[in-house]
RNA sequence: GCCCGGGUGGUGUAGUGGCCCAUCAUACAACCCUGUCACGGUUGUGACGCGGGUUCAAAUCCCGCCUCGGGCGCCA
């Protein structure tokens, strides 16, 4: 296939191998057009019935939809074709063959729901719109690591089969390590904070989290991506400068990078950067500001989470990113810093209008705090014993965050479902493909 | 974990007790058509999630199961 050309490619005046699916095949009688998919686009065959080989003609017209073909031929320009340009081809070679029914139509003529696509992903992925969703999420990644390398961080690794979890409360994946107990990590947190005890300092980390909880909504996974960073030397507000940072580079590849791919999913006009300085409230101001937008029956009173709808109602309102500041000590875990006032905590949330994409906060590095914490949150500490124990050995003030990278591929796109930002994802009910 | 709402040809749908051996679109098959671009036209193929019940009569009502989606809690 060294020879192949893509369809993008193949111009007026080339004599080319094109190669892809068999998109549709049009038949009007004496002529007859085969659209040729790949990655890169779609081209137009020409088949005139008269003027070419019989064989020819019927190898390229009794092919089915989606079946995987070579072309070899001539490139001509054609204004009457829909790119300009047509192949008027010499040898057909059927690569594959794909069977007269589908599953899901990948032409996007008649619409499938969400679960027959997701069993259907390889099909499902071969639609433009759908295909743009991942190359946007690959440009997501991308960006971020830059971000995070201007930033000065080192990017690591860090287990997902630990023997205990990470905060305690969320559930967690039980499996069997060579006859012992483990579990699936519900997030890097305690190892990315001991990674800035270490000479590294700053880093951050991209990978799996898995969590056993039982929810079912559009905007839970039971095994999600987290962008999660943490720095030695950094405040809450260090932490929150950061994110926004990241944040905003995220959107600036896509704008820079990804044009094509805004286009085929309808947003190119729409799509824009959002502007630095997301406002910072804190968490007294916004269950004030909740309470009056009347959103809910019953007013929050201090120390409530905030439930969906109230968030939601204040995102209208404020209708851009924001962070929530300054969080009762007794709704965060036990690594979070409490500021002076031991009722506050240093915890914040970076929220976009639909949804909370980021937790974050000062950790508590001082190790007689944070045994007190273990023990106040009713976890042993003892089994966090590889954790604390750096902490007598100078443990920095630190702080960072984790960013649910599905959550922000989701609002940045406004898809309206967390599924579509993951190629093959894990909910309570999927565990195939 | 608690609470709602669904499951009809391959796909997406219409259909709230008899007018339904089930509508429409797409797909598939055959035929017609020399510029389609969601090509068009004619004909045909193909379905009521599973099990039980009510009824003269069930896609439609009831019960159980399976399965999908959603809301809340919690969270990324």
């Amino acid at each position: 296939m060294e020879s192949r050309t893509y369809t993008a490619d193949a111009a007026p005046g080339d004599s080319v191998t094109v190669a892809g699916w068999v998109h549709e095949i049009r038949d009007l009688g004496g002529i007859a057009f085969l659209i040729l998919r790949d990655t890169t686009g779609k081209i137009q065959v020409k088949f005139e019935k008269d003027g070419m080989a019989d064989d020819l003609v019927e190898t390229g017209l009794d092919l089915h939809r989606e079946s995987v073909v070579a072309v070899g031929g001539d490139v001509e320009e054609e204004d009457r074709a829909p790119t300009g340009v047509e192949v008027v081809p010499e040898n057909i070679e059927v690569l594959a063959e794909a069977d007269p029914e589908l599953p899901l139509d990948p032409s996007g003529k008649v619409d499938a729901e969400l679960s027959t696509r997701l069993d259907n992903r390889t099909l499902d992925l071969r639609k433009a719109e759908v295909q743009a969703v991942f190359e946007i999420r690959a440009e997501l990644l991308r960006s971020v690591r830059e971000q995070f390398r201007d930033l000065g961080c080192t990017e690591i690794n860090t287990p997902k089969i630990v023997a205990t979890g990470t905060e305690g409360g969320t559930e967690l994946f039980p499996i069997t390590y060579f006859g012992r107990e483990a579990f699936m990590n519900q997030s890097p947190q305690l190892f990315k904070q001991l990674m800035v005890g270490s000479g590294l300092e700053r880093v951050f980390e991209i990978g799996p989290i898995f969590r056993a909880e039982e929810h079912n909504t559009p905007r839970h996974l039971n095994e999600a991506t987290s962008i999660d960073f943490e720095s030695a030397f950094y405040d809450e507000h260090d932490a929150m400068d950061a994110c926004e940072a990241v944040v905003i580079a995220a959107y600036e590849g896509i704008a820079e990078n990804c044009q094509d791919e805004l286009e085929a999913l309808g947003m190119a006009d729409s799509f824009e950067v959002p502007d630095a300085g997301f406002p910072r409230l804190s968490y007294e101001e916004v269950i004030e500001r909740i309470n009056a937008t009347g959103a809910l029956d019953e007013p929050l009173v201090w120390g409530d989470d905030l439930p969906t709808e109230g968030e939601r109602a204040l995102g209208e309102e404020i209708g851009e990113h924001y962070f929530i500041t300054e969080w009762p000590s007794e709704i965060k875990p036990f690594y979070i810093m409490d500021k002076e006032d031991d009722e506050l905590s240093t915890g914040f949330d970076l929220m976009h209008p639909r949804l909370e994409l980021v937790s974050g906060g000062q950790r508590e590095h001082r190790h007689d705090r944070l045994i007190e914490g273990f023990e106040q949150q009713g976890l042993e500490p003892e089994a966090f014993e590889y954790y604390t124990k750096m902490f007598r050995y100078g443990m920095p003030p630190h702080a960072g965050w984790g960013l649910g990278a599905e959550r922000l591929v989701m609002t940045m796109l406004g898809l309206d479902n967390i599924r579509e930002a993951v190629l093959f994802p894990r909910d309570r009910q999927r565990l195939s493909p």
